[in-house]
DNA sequence: ATCGGAATTGGAATAATTCTTGATATTGTT
DNA sequence: AACAATATCAAGAATTATTCCAATTCCGAT
């Protein structure tokens, strides 16, 4: 009883494969600190939570990792201004809020049915793959 | 009879100064191709359509001038996945299409009166300063 | 005309990411 | 199980966009 996607490991949560990509060691590993981990670690970041596990890995391996994962639709990359690329395990369709003064990221989900190119004045012809997002601001707390 | 914001000088259709900017000769020559290069050219584009106006202009000039002019709200930054920044002289609120195929990015403008948040489940106390909408996708001429 | 602060220049420095290469590991095939 | 083919990994070099820095140069106010 395999799966079409995924299939399952005896001895960890997460699968040996996900759609398609051979989940070795590294990947697991990158992929479980970004579930566990849902505040967008940087690459750096990731290396750094990684590194107890899977002590003599590179910084270069968790650049191709994420990217394979990225790739295959496992995890999105998440770009804010100039800033390192951010790596999310959320897979929902959401965007982000960026806090100007703690410089947190949280998800911000669309209420359900909202089609935002509705708003928008596209230019004649345009298809839509992908819509991203971003909201900067604070979050009071009074 | 010399505006608040804005004071005109007699040989150019540039201000001398924009919104306490002092408009120097790079400024301005780089604020005037931004005016009428509406493609949302890079830093490096800018400069090489700068030099023949400003032969010995460098790109740490350009880099100053754009960077200036953005602080002042004169132009605007925009950031697409890990490209390089590009600048656009358009204020008006609105996002970006990236067409996949050509590279291209268009304007787009939001239908007036639409309030994005309005759609978006933000975290308690969150209060939105700017809102950044980019799409991607292609244009289908058929 | 002079003085001081702001702007410009050119080159060096930085930081994130990608590339390269050789070593290892994994898979499919016999 | 052995082998070849392929994929992955590690380490460091290379790349690219951008920023920094120090030395002029420019401009406006006195």
């Amino acid at each position: 009883m395999t799966s079409r996607a995924v299939r399952m490991t005896h001895s960890s949560e997460i699968p040996e494969e996900i759609s398609g990509l051979r989940m070795t060691r590294q990947r697991q590993e990158i992929y479980r600190i970004l579930i566990e981990n849902r505040d967008h670690p940087t690459a750096n970041e990731v290396f750094m939570l990684a590194k107890d596990a899977l002590p003599n890995l590179s910084l270069a391996t968790v650049y191709n990792c994420l990217e394979a994962l990225v790739q295959h639709g496992i995890i999105r990359q998440v770009n804010f201004e100039r800033e390192s690329s951010r790596y999310c395990a959320n897979l929902r369709e959401h965007g982000h809020f960026h806090d100007a003064a703690t410089g947190e990221i949280h998800d911000v989900d669309f209420k359900p049915g909202t089609d935002f190119s509705k708003f928008l004045n596209l230019p004649p012809g345009a298809v839509v793959e992908d819509i991203e997002i971003t909201l900067r601001g604070k979050i009071s707390t009074n």
